[in-house]
DNA sequence: CTTAATAGTGGCGTTACGACACTAAATAAA
DNA sequence: TTTATTTAGTGTCGTAACGCCACTATTAAG
């Protein structure tokens, strides 16, 4: 074997022990106040009729990059593409599949508070509140990827804007700060709160207001690069 | 199929195309004021000859966890262990490696400035500069790989104190100012960096002084938790 | 017209950083 | 032995951004 074309030309992926590899995500909403997962009920085994993460392995015809992989498959379940995405990082031991010894690299995504499932899909999708996965027993390790996916968002909600993408396109800055109380599980102050947000310069003013009981609330929008924006500072 | 004995039974890895996967490890040292990468020359096929991240393939026999298969890589060939490791990321695409989709998760790792590599490995394994890895002609996508990694290393030292990792295990205040001003490639006013390491209350006075040229220069040692603090603020 | 609810501001104290001049302690040179 | 040079380390003032909390503003409900 002198030459590269053929080495190639012998080479045969299945003539080697390779692992399972997957990509699954962990997308979340916040709707009504709850901050709540996609999960989907598995149809075939392993773990047939438990809940688990949305996702799938790569269509090494069709598939262009880890990214394709989560997104295709959170279109699957809600017909929508993600307001925010971001790869989380990757499991891989003996154990987390009984097929095998499997990695998967987990992504991290957004959807809008009113995003609904797709009825007819293979698997029935759900959304469930984030503090009642805990006793929905998930395959896999899934569980824990859901909490790790959380501690991510808590850490990126505390120097980025990005929790503005799990709400509606518009919105107040109560609602943004609820949004953050919610996620953090304590109170923010208002003043210092919108002093930071002010100062980041990533918000635009739409002109609108809210109607409603109390003070109309200016609403606002995100810039462009909103959701690369970092604080040098943190909250939390 | 009924059972999930049934399934696994019959299940067969191999009747699905699945990508490779490989883990590889961005590993740096901190040597004579130079940031350096630890790079391996491939000696089979594809890219032979050409140089490369150390890494891998799994062991399915041996290995526990991604983290395992980075470590083992490394140990090849140096024969000791990082003084700080974390997962980067996974990259995959049909592209990156003549072979077929691949997918590869990516390990940041520190070594001492005077580790040494072992010299009977199989592939041969070097230093070379981070400032010149561009000229190496890297096989794969390493050379973006090594970017992404000097990437997070810059953003991590702007928040935590992992950049001591990179020195050795008692160090002054100056080096590690400097090993900072060289990753931010700007300098770092004195008081200011001093002020805010000694507030973290992560490095420990060892009693011991440096001799040589110059005032002596007290010796510091991380605490134990070190590494895993972050500070509220970022530099930089 | 009053009250409750929600939105938004003023202002003071504190923390941590930027800048920069200063002191301290060693060796090298005169 | 004195002076210069080098490196380590401190004092202090100004500033940016936050914590805190009292205050004003604008709506709907009673």
């Amino acid at each position: 074997m002198t030459t590269e074309q053929e080495f190639l030309a012998s080479y045969n992926v299945k003539d080697f022990d390779q692992p399972l590899f997957s990509v699954d995500s962990v997308v979340f909403r916040y709707f009504e106040s709850q901050l709540q997962v996609l999960l989907v009920k598995r149809k075939g085994f392993p773990f047939k009729g438990r809940h688990a993460l949305p996702g799938g392995f790569v269509d090494v015809k069709n598939d262009h990059c880890l990214n394709d992989v989560a997104l295709r498959k959170v279109r699957d379940k809600t017909g929508v593409e993600p307001t925010y995405c971001e790869q989380l990082n990757t499991h891989g031991s003996p154990d987390r599949d009984p097929r095998g010894w499997s990695a998967t690299t987990i992504y991290l995504a957004f959807l809008r508070p009113q995003s609904t499932l797709i009825e007819d899909a293979n698997e029935l999708a759900i959304w469930a509140n984030v503090s009642e996965v805990d006793s929905l027993d998930l395959a896999f390790d899934h569980l824990s990827i859901v909490n790790e996916a959380f501690k991510r968002l808590h850490d990126r909600c505390s120097y980025t804007l990005i929790g503005a993408a799990l709400l509606g396109e518009t919105f107040t800055l109560s609602a943004l700060q609820s949004l953050h109380e919610h996620i953090f599980a304590h109170k923010v102050e208002k003043k210092a709160f919108r002093r930071r947000v002010e100062a980041s310069g990533q918000l635009i003013e739409t002109g609108e207001y809210t109607a409603g009981r109390g003070r109309p609330a200016m609403i606002y929008k995100l810039c462009e690069t909103a959701l690369e924006y970092s604080f040098v500072r943190a909250m939390d």
